[in-house]
RNA sequence: GCUGCCGUAGCUCAGUCGGUAGAGCACAUCCUUGGUAAGGAUGAGGUCGUGGGUUCGAUUCCCACCAGCAGCUCCA
């Protein structure tokens, strides 16, 4: 008696002999025929694992008692890409040790988009490897060997590694598998690998694999261990689907920031300047400037203060902070001074601001005291972390300090989110990511006592659960040390994530150990304030980075460095094009005028390349009508409208920052 | 910082098996006065990332450095 955990959760019993196609065929006509009928357990060692916790072809027959857990293997599935592709690297894995001599494995799993393996080896990989990696990954798909599951006890399994010479897997198993009994290896023909799996019955449901890059990566994940080689691929189900991803990717490209921020001119970033540091051009400080205003206006209606503070402070300041020495690496180092004062370009801008706060006796009347500046900061990052705007050394960050009551936090925690949350949906971002970062109850390098931490996160998590975010993920031990937060992740067109606003509770620049900050509560008693940082963009660099690539430079109206260009269709009109203009300018708008010797296709192809959101057409019959002939950038000819009506209808939009 | 790749005009790129370089776009001048995605002509523009080495001669070969790209590590 076969019992069948179907995918759904129902058990069907068998008595006789059967196949996965058999079942599947049962459960879902059709289906298995056209994509994959196989089978798997997950997670049910034991009475399973004597048998074979492994993918099944279709045609292969299933044990004939036991329990067996039933999955189609089809390509609409997440995860049977995933096992797919972990197939693809023990292939890739087995076309390279093929090829070169001498190769130790590490690991080999899958990611977002494809798999890699690491391999520690003489051979230094380079891409021009890749034909002949690939020519050797055919001849394996081509000989279409069976994926075998083989489970043997631990120490038999470290003499089988150390056989192998794969002294990694040897220190793997030994320190990262102590609590294991067995261990599972995969077998495909000659080569054998340490693996959980589950891996495909056969290659031959692989109908695409393509490497894609080859870089450095650390075993372990750490720094201080030896480096390796990591080879990146994908693989699809069909070939049709590896070209259509490799399609999307070409297209992802065309927004990268640093592409688009050099076609239309919003940055640029010079080796005589410097790593790391952003020149504005006119039309990036243009989108720039209308972010800040943006917020601004808010910051006022939210009760905030604004400040304004130097970007260097006396060395000191950052020894009080405990920002120096400890975060020395990160910093440029210290200007001294020949009286012997030393002082530091600020790699934050927080305790500036607590220095506002101390500036007089704070009473519980004045909080919450919120101060808010543009500030701009300094860190000296690793140079291999610099990455266009996103990743710089000199920036800008929205920032502002909330000083409270513990009683306070929570509704101006909330307060900070909701700002946020405003900002990402007033451009347009709906995917992006919420992460509350929590500390781990073992660590010791957190400060604070454990009973602030615990109400504090609490009320983060309350929050933000009332709030309803988008994707709220809680990960323990991210906290900083100073307290737990919450920040918004968005992605960029290569899909990497990046941290844009924040919001982080802090307990420690208020403490009697760093500033001793006090209010007098109504007691008449002194208390110690909470600190919360926050940040809805981050920082102007990396927002405008990411928000180049979310709107591929195309920026709604409200944002766009020029809003309207008035062409001319002859010379003839050059002076209505001159009084149209100055009319846009006079209502606010960013306007000018193309008076070339261009026919007027030309300077419409220009002007829709520089992606202007309004193009204004004018010639005899506009003049004539006080009118003009607008052009959208998404709607094309909105034929002839009377230029006061033009005027109202862009005022509308902007306005309402339409998107 | 680490591994690999890479660097030619403002931009995108070609090229030189070692004899100091070329296209398109952009730019300038002139002709054209044209009604919704490129009218034409002429011209200007480069110490071929920087510094060494090899060589009669290096943009080309070698080394180092600097910068950029992908990944890793890091991001208070």
């Amino acid at each position: 008696m076969l019992k069948v955990v179907l995918p759904d959760g129902a058990v069907k019993e068998f008595e006789n002999r059967v196949r996965p196609l058999d079942v599947a065929e049962g459960i879902s006509p059709g289906l298995a025929r056209a994509t994959v009928a196989a089978m798997f357990s997950p997670g049910t060692e034991g009475s399973w694992a004597s048998i074979t916790p492994t993918l099944l072809g279709t045609e292969d027959f299933l044990p004939e008692s036991g329990e067996v857990h039933l999955r189609l293997l089809t390509k609409k599935d997440p995860e049977s890409l995933d096992i797919l592709r972990h197939s693809a690297a023990h292939i890739m894995a087995r076309a390279v040790m093929r090829l070169f001599p001498g190769v130790e494995l590490a690991f080999g799993p899958t990611v977002e988009n494809g798999f890699y393996y690491d391999f520690s080896m003489e051979h230094k990989l380079c891409e021009e490897d890749f034909p002949k990696i690939e020519e050797e990954i055919k001849r394996l798909l081509k000989e279409d060997e069976k994926f075998e599951r083989i489970e043997v006890p631990r120490n038999k399994a470290i003499e089988m590694l150390q056989g192998m010479n794969q002294m990694l897997k040897v220190e793997h198993v030994r320190e990262g598998l102590g609590e294991h009994e067995t261990v599972s290896f995969y077998r495909q023909g000659e080569f054998l690998d340490l693996c959980r799996g589950p891996h495909i019955p056969k290659p031959k449901f692989i109908g695409a694999i393509k490497l894609m890059s080859v870089a450095g990566a650390y075993w372990k994940g750490d720094a201080a261990n030896q480096q390796l080689q990591r080879l990146y691929g994908t693989a699809f189900f069909d070939k049709k689907e590896l070209e259509q991803y490799l399609f999307q990717l070409e297209e992802a490209k065309k927004r990268d920031h640093r592409v688009l921020g050099k076609k239309h001119e919003l940055f640029s970033i010079e080796q005589k300047v410097g790593q790391g540091l952003i020149l504005w051009l006119p039309k990036g400080a243009i989108v720039r400037k209308q972010l800040e205003n943006f917020i601004y206006g808010d910051l006022v209606k939210r009760g905030y203060q604004c400040v304004n503070t130097p970007v260097i402070g006396n060395i000191e300041l950052y020894k009080t902070s405990g920002h120096y020495p400890y975060y020395a690496e990160s910093q440029f180092p210290p200007i001294k001074m020949q009286d012997g004062d030393e002082f530091l370009l600020r790699p934050m801008n927080c305790p500036h601001h607590v220095m506002v706060y101390m500036n007089k006796p704070r009473s519980y009347r004045d909080l919450p005291l919120r101060l808010a500046e543009f500030g701009c900061v300094h860190r000296f990052e690793q140079s291999g972390e610099l990455n266009g705007m996103t990743r710089v050394r000199g920036f800008t960050q929205d920032d502002a300090h909330i000083f409270c009551t513990p009683e306070q936090v929570e509704e101006e925690f909330r307060g900070c989110i909701d700002m946020t949350l405003m900002v990402l949906k007033t451009l347009g971002f709906n995917d992006f990511q919420v992460r509350l970062s929590f500390r781990d109850w073992v660590s010791d390098k957190y400060v604070g006592n454990p009973e602030n931490w615990k109400k504090a996160q609490a009320a983060l998590e309350k929050v933000c659960k009332e709030m309803d975010l988008p994707s709220l993920e809680i990960v323990e031990g991210e906290a900083a040390f100073y307290g737990p937060k919450a920040d918004f992740i968005v992605r960029d067109c290569l899909g990497r994530k990046w941290q844009l606003g924040t919001v982080q509770l802090d307990y420690n620049l208020p403490s009697p150990e760093r500033f001793n900050l006090e209010y007098i509560g109504p007691d008449n008693k002194p208390h110690s304030p909470v600190m919360i940082h926050r940040a809805p963009l981050g920082s102007f660099e990396r927002f405008c980075g990411i928000l180049i690539e979310h709107f591929a430079a195309a920026f709604p109206l409200w944002l766009a460095p020029e809003q309207v260009r008035v062409l001319t269709v002859s010379e003839k009109y050059d002076a209505y094009a001159k009084k149209v203009e100055q009319k846009f300018l006079d209502a606010g708008f960013r306007a000018s005028s193309d008076l070339r010797g261009e026919k007027i296709g030309a300077k419409i192809r220009d002007g829709r390349n520089d992606l202007l959101p309004y193009l204004a057409v004018v010639g005899a019959k506009e003049e004539e009508n006080n009118s003009v002939a607008l052009r959208g950038r998404k709607d094309g000819e909105l034929g002839e409208i009377p230029l006061d009506e033009v005027i109202r209808r862009l005022e509308e939009e902007v306005r309402t920052k339409k998107l």
